[in-house]
DNA sequence: TGTACATCAGTGAACGCGCGTTCACTGATGTAC
DNA sequence: TGTACATCAGTGAACGCGCGTTCACTGATGTAC
């Protein structure tokens, strides 16, 4: 049955909110439509009506996921903070509700353009992020490097301390990595 | 029909071969029995006579391509060459034959224990000849945390200069980490 | 404001397809005599 | 060395299952009068 709009935007709103959650979790191959929507409580065909097809729905989730994870960051918060946290084994075991650059990366590479859109937007918004708490007194370009050398670490470091089998060398990663960084 | 001893070991050679390169490529989720099968030039059920189930066969596929990767070390590999080639572009767009890690690290996080064993087992490699060529002058801890930081450094980097849309910010990635690890 | 009707978000059965796996079978290989 | 037979790597049809997608339908919402 029709539904009120501002019911249809919540709907989607909660779709978004799974997806994204169970993408991260369990990969966008390893997730089916049926299991997306029951996950929002609908059926996949609610999903059809919103979204066109998964694909679609990917780029959404994707989007959705990193904008998300950007309003949680508060508005000044310290380099160390981020980093620390970023590296932490909290992050590492939770990672539905982590970083989706770290959780999608390996998958978005063999994503449609308009995923791979989504995903360097999102990208080029850290990037920016982290160079603006970088020391004032390098020059833009050499924040911007160092801002990206930090990226590419943090990313590598979460990822392979989720892939390894050996909670000792999973915490050596994270910690000898954060050390690095944060010098 | 039966065959030698020698035909089978070397038609296991051609999958394991055929599972290493399609798997980097595709992602574990994204190659199915068959089509490992026919890249092989053999049938599913051969597959199956050899290994059992595609989770064993991911294992040994995994294995395989970390300790080929190895043998195209040459004996005396100096770390700069090793970072150069790794940040380079053609690695970048050549994942099939390319980085073990950096294309299955992802997946590699929920497959089963198996699996992260094998992957376990070949970072410490990595980890341990990286750490080989750092400066003598160090101690064996620093020098294991640096070659620590230097692997999630160039995983990190290449998956998401694999992951990006934008060809500048791409090669941007690789060359910022490139001058960042060889200072 | 009340009524009649068009809109469309969401439902659920059905589709073709490829997945991983099983299994009876084949026939050259390897072995026992 | 020659023969008879057991072994088993590989074949290909078939399985149940879940995938992404389509579509006729429902009925409350939103709109036109």
């Amino acid at each position: 049955m029709r539904v009120s709009k501002e019911q249809a935007a919540q709907n989607r709103e909660r779709i978004l909110n799974a997806a994204s959650r169970l993408m991260r979790e369990r990969g966008i191959a390893g997730v089916g439509v049926d299991a997306l929507a029951e996950a929002a409580g609908m059926t996949h065909g609610s999903l059809y009506s919103q979204f066109g097809s998964k694909e679609r729905l990917v780029e959404e989730a994707v989007a959705h996921a990193i904008s998300a994870k950007g309003k949680e960051l508060s508005e000044g918060f310290a380099l160390d903070d981020y980093v620390s946290e970023y590296l932490s084994p909290a992050h590492r075991d939770a990672p539905a509700s982590g970083c989706p650059f770290a959780a999608l990366a390996c998958e978005v590479s063999r994503q449609s353009s308009g995923v791979k859109e989504r995903f360097t937007a999102g990208l080029r918004g850290v990037i920016a992020l982290l160079s603006s708490r970088l020391p004032s007194g390098l020059k833009p370009r050499q924040r911007d490097d160092q801002a990206i050398v930090a990226t590419a670490a943090l990313v590598g470091a979460l990822v392979l301390a989720r892939a390894v089998n050996d909670p000792k060398l999973s915490d050596d990663i994270l910690r000898a990595t954060r050390n690095a960084i944060l010098k």
